[in-house]
DNA sequence: ACTCAAACTTGACATGGTGTAAAGTTGACA
DNA sequence: TGTCAACTTTACACCATGTCAAGTTTGAGT
């Protein structure tokens, strides 16, 4: 049952996504039914746009990589700190594998709203996870009282974002382990009140 | 002399600045046109494409604006922790200024080698901007001791973003002035040694 | 073996935006 | 009066997305 040939679609998917991590060469309709094997026009029998591909694509990597699982993960850590440091390193490492993707999604963000959403649906998610951090944190009592909870939030979301790492690892040359631990550094410096920062 | 009629080439760039800064609309050679009250051929008469239209447009709104100057300004301060104030302040303020060129000019950064080139190079003055801040405070020796002046550029630089002005202010709803104290605290608190901190 | 439907192919075409080409209009000024 | 530059109008090539319609292959059910 299971052992069946592996479905058009998923071939598709897992196509696509290989096209956009490679990111060399530019990924129309007509490279991504060549590269899979099939004609352009049965592409759209699967997808009915271009957007609605790379949605599906996105979904499938959440699928297969399972994001929220490992994102989730940071929820055993027992101090805020630690759930912090597990959230970047979840989060952090998870990047990579998705980079491709979300340029090719960035570029379309304007035009398309479908995009918008899927995408947005999709920070949404990593805004959870620092929400998350960030109020185990002040339970804790070491939020650095400068910070709301919100604002505190809304400054490791954008720490981490996908663009952030893409400008550091990319264009500056940071190791991805370079990456993880220095910013696992910043945010802490920068969302922890001065007391806890001998630790 | 001076008092002769704008000339059709700074009224072209004048509209293509405000349409993209007023973001509601699509912003096509034809619409700019249209905006200017000539003719969409006209355009390529002063403009041979679309992306030569927009690097023109972000060199006339450095100069309109005076970038450069704003960004010297900073020179004048006496510590590296004033330099890097002045500088956050000088380049925060002028991010708004330019933030519908930016977003329009990212969407051509992947197809055109043109819009690239003239995109980093104005991302490496910011850059150079960063790296004077940067060698000021360690000439201080007030640099956090985990960092080298390069990661610390980088990281500043990162930091600076259009992306991530544009997350906290429109996305996260952060005023002008709380981006740039903010972003000031932030950046002192990651970059600077503990025990310049306690200015 | 036959049939039917799903999956796929081929080829043609509409759309929308960029950029090119060519011929005509207008007005200043020499 | 002639000419030059700036502009207009019209038409078209290009390219990627997406649509349409008519054919072919395949394989599952009967």
């Amino acid at each position: 049952m299971s052992s069946e040939k592996i479905s058009t679609k998923t071939r598709i998917l897992d196509t696509t996504w290989k096209l956009l991590e490679a990111r060399d060469k530019n990924t129309r309709m007509s490279d991504i039914a060549k590269a899979v094997g099939i004609s352009r026009q049965a592409l759209y029998l699967h997808f009915p746009t271009r957007a609605a591909l790379l949605i599906a694509t996105t979904r499938h990597v959440d699928y297969v990589k399972n994001v929220d699982r490992r994102l989730e993960a940071s929820r055993a850590a027992r101090t805020g700190i630690e759930r912090l440091d597990a959230f970047i390193e979840a989060w952090g490492g998870y990047i990579p594998e998705i980079h491709g993707l979300s340029v090719a999604l960035r570029g379309m963000l304007e035009s398309d709203g479908a995009v918008r959403d899927a995408w947005n649906d999709r920070m949404q998610a990593v805004r959870h996870g620092c929400e998350a951090a960030v109020r185990a944190i002040a339970k804790d009592g070491q939020l650095n009282l400068d910070l709301s909870e919100h604002a505190a939030t809304d400054f490791l979301w954008t720490l981490l974002s996908v663009e952030n790492w893409e400008r550091l690892v990319h264009e500056c040359g940071w190791t991805q382990s370079a990456y993880q631990e220095r910013m696992q550094a910043f945010a802490k410096v920068a969302l922890l009140k001065k007391s806890a920062l001998t630790t």
